[in-house]
DNA sequence: GCGAACGTTCAGAAATTTCTGAAGACAGGG
DNA sequence: CCCTGTCTTCAGAAATTTCTGAACGTTCGC
C-alpha cells in the first residue's frame, strides 16, 4: 500500500519541519499524526502503535500538546480509552503561543532600558524595544483578521 | 559597581528570554553582550573576558550569529583584532528568519494535502496550509510597516 | 622571515534532553 | 470486590547538544 506510506512519510515530514521551528519532537510527530489521520480522533494506544513509540512517550507528548492548546479530550461513547484530536483552532494557538515568548523578550529588554544610562546600549535596547512592542501589538490583529477573512468568504 | 552588576544581569536575562525563543545558548548570550556594550563594537576577545567562557565557544557562537545576519565584521582602523557590532535591522531579520522556518512548515503540509485523499485529513491540512500561507505572506508586510513607521515618525 | 597576538578548528568531556520499560494507579465490568 | 485494559509516572539508558582546551593558522610589526 503506496498510498500510506506515503502518507506516514508526509507526517513525519510534517513532524520535522515542527521540529525545526522549535517543537519538541514527540510533540511534533503525535500532533502531525492527528494532522494525518483519516480518524475523527486517536486514542494514545493508537497513536502509540502508528508512531512505533513506547505508550510513556505517548502519555508524556499527549500531555504537553493537550496543555498547549492544539488538541482536546473528548469522549466517546462505549469506550473506555481517552480520545483526543486535534483543535480547530490549534494553528492559531501556536502562533500566539509563539507571541508569549516575545512577550518575554520584550519584558527583559525593558528591564534592560532601565539599567543602562544613556548611550549606545541605551540606543540598541530602545529600538529593539520598540519593534518587540510593535510585533506584540500587531500579532492578535493578524490573526483575527485572517480568522474573519476565512469566516466571511473570500471577499465581503 | 552595582550598576555594571545590574546591566550584566539585564544582559543575562535577555540572553535567556532568547534561549526561551529558541536560540542557542551561546549564540543568545553573544547577542546580548553586544546589546549592552557601551562600546560602539567589541572583539571575540572582549567576548570571551566579557562572558567568562573559551575562545572557542564565542568563535562558534560568533560566526553562528553573523551567518544569521545579526551582527556584522567591522574594520577598526589601528586595530589587527576583528570587531563586531549588532546590525540595525537584527529584529528585523530574525523575525523574517522565523518566517523562513515557517516557509518549511508549509511545505510540508502542501505536501501532505497532495498525499492524502479527500477526507478528514485534507480538511486539516486545508486548513493549516490557508493559515501558513496568511502567515507568510503578512509577516513581511508587518515588518515594512514598522520600518516606514519608524522611519517617517508617527504620521507622515 | 621571526615572534607575538589573535582567531579557528576539532576531538572529546560535560551537560542536557529525550526515550524507554517496568511498576503502579485508576475506572468500569463482571 | 477483584480483574482487565488503559493510562501515568519515573528512574535510568541512550542520544544529542554544548563547551572546552590544546593544537594549528594567519596576520602584522619588527
Amino acid at each position: 500500500m503506496t498510498r500510506e506510506t506515503d502518507r506516514r512519510q508526509a507526517a513525519e515530514q510534517l513532524a520535522l519541519s515542527l521540529v525545526g521551528a522549535g517543537m519538541q519532537r514527540m510533540g511534533a510527530r503525535v500532533l502531525s499524526a492527528f494532522m494525518f489521520t483519516e480518524q475523527e480522533s486517536l486514542t494514545a494506544g493508537e497513536l502509540a502503535d502508528e508512531l512505533g513509540v513506547s505508550a510513556g512517550s505517548v502519555s508524556g507528548a499527549v500531555k504537553m500538546v493537550a496543555q498547549m492548546g492544539l488538541i482536546e479530550r473528548i469522549h466517546v461513547a462505549g469506550s473506555r480509552r481517552e480520545h483526543f484530536r486535534v483543535r480547530d483552532n490549534a494553528w492559531t494557538t501556536l502562533y500566539s503561543r509563539q507571541h508569549s515568548v516575545v512577550d518575554d523578550v520584550l519584558r527583559a529588554v525593558e528591564k534592560g532600558v532601565e539599567a543602562v544610562g544613556p548611550g549606545h546600549a541605551r540606543d540598541r535596547l530602545e529600538y529593539m524595544r520598540d519593534f518587540y512592542t510593535f510585533l506584540l501589538n500587531e500579532a492578535p490583529v493578524l490573526v483575527e483578521r485572517f480568522e474573519r477573512q476565512r469566516r466571511g468568504g473570500s471577499r465581503p
